[in-house]
DNA sequence: AAGAACTCCTGTTGGC
DNA sequence: TGCCAACAGGAGTTCT
């Protein structure tokens, strides 16, 4: 699933189709995804011209010259291919070639004015499209209770302490908890951790100080998350299974990771002895160097 | 009431 | 080769 560089790396790709062009039509497949289609979902889009597309948290967000914003989450599996007007082809063989790639799972084609042709593919179906007013787009359940953006302004060791100060709840379900910081998911955290030295089991509210102000772990950790998204957005994201950019080139920055999916390999800290682990930490894979990582 | 477990769905992978 | 369990980038809902 697409993470936080992952959401916009796609949104970077799908900008220069869709921004300022026209739905000309919309086919959607299926009545729903994750949650059913909105009413009237297509009579709602087609002849709307997107003004400008957006993203927050792990949400995609195109604005309509009709007042609406067509939300679009990717969940684990969601995918936009853009295809040009010249019809060339939009990703790699290798690509199309697994099942449920491209053909299988499409569920939504957008038929632009540009020519552009956007399709979205998601096996799993955990993604979902919704209609919001923009007026009312920050009191939507969907964002109303959303944390801060970790790549704006609000990020930085106090807040991070403020966050997390009488939390019980290890580091990594907070830091996966959308509510507090928004956009990190299950490898970011890993890797933040990893490069902050702080243990994935460490209690949350251990980053405060007893006055609720940060501690120099605070500050660390709000450092290198910033650190770790940026890079992964200057790489184009990651890609395991099921991401790919919308022209279908692949992200490189899994060739960076030092914790996420390397179980049994040697900690790459320097003058690290210690070994990666693999536990699970409410039903999720958490890697991590126990003896770095305190 | 915070935190953990369970749930949605399909595909891939690894062990026997 | 088949079969089956475990696992996958998310997150809302339901338990304790």
């Amino acid at each position: 699933m697409p993470e936080l560089p992952e959401v916009e790396t796609v949104r970077r790709g799908l900008e220069p189709a869709m921004a300022g062009a026209t739905l000309l039509r919309v086919e959607q497949r299926r009545k729903d995804l994750r949650f059913p289609f909105p009413d009237r979902f297509v009579e709602r889009l087609t002849g709307r011209t997107v003004t400008a597309l957006g993203r927050r948290a792990k949400y995609l967000l195109a604005d309509l010259d009709s007042g609406e914003v067509l939300v679009m989450h990717l969940g684990m599996t969601g995918r936009f291919t853009v295809e040009t007007p010249e019809g060339e082809a939009s990703a790699p063989g290798e690509f199309h070639h697994a099942a449920g790639g491209a053909g299988t799972h499409d569920h939504v084609v957008f038929h632009l004015s540009g020519g552009h042709r956007i399709t979205y593919n998601d096996a799993r179906r955990f993604g979902f499209m919704t209609l919001v007013e923009r007026a009312t787009l920050e009191e939507h359940a969907l964002f109303r209770h959303v944390g801060i953006e970790p790549l704006g302004n609000e990020l930085d060791g106090a807040t991070l302490a403020r966050l997390f100060a009488g939390r019980s709840a290890p580091l990594k379900a907070a830091l996966l908890d959308q509510r507090l910081v928004a956009g990190l998911g299950n490898i970011y955290v890993c890797e933040a951790l990893h490069r902050a030295g702080l243990s994935p089991n460490r209690a949350a509210g251990t980053l405060a100080k007893k006055d609720g102000g940060p501690t120099a772990r605070a500050e660390t950790l709000a450092r290198v998350i910033r650190e770790v998204l940026e890079e992964a957005v200057a790489a184009g994201g990651s890609t395991l299974r099921d991401y790919a950019h919308t022209d279908g080139s692949l992200g490189y920055f899994q060739h960076a990771f030092r914790a996420y999916g390397r179980e049994a390999e040697p900690c790459t800290k320097p003058g690290c002895r210690g070994v990666i682990r693999r536990i699970v930490q409410s039903g999720r894979s958490t890697f991590f160097c126990g003896e770095c990582q305190r």
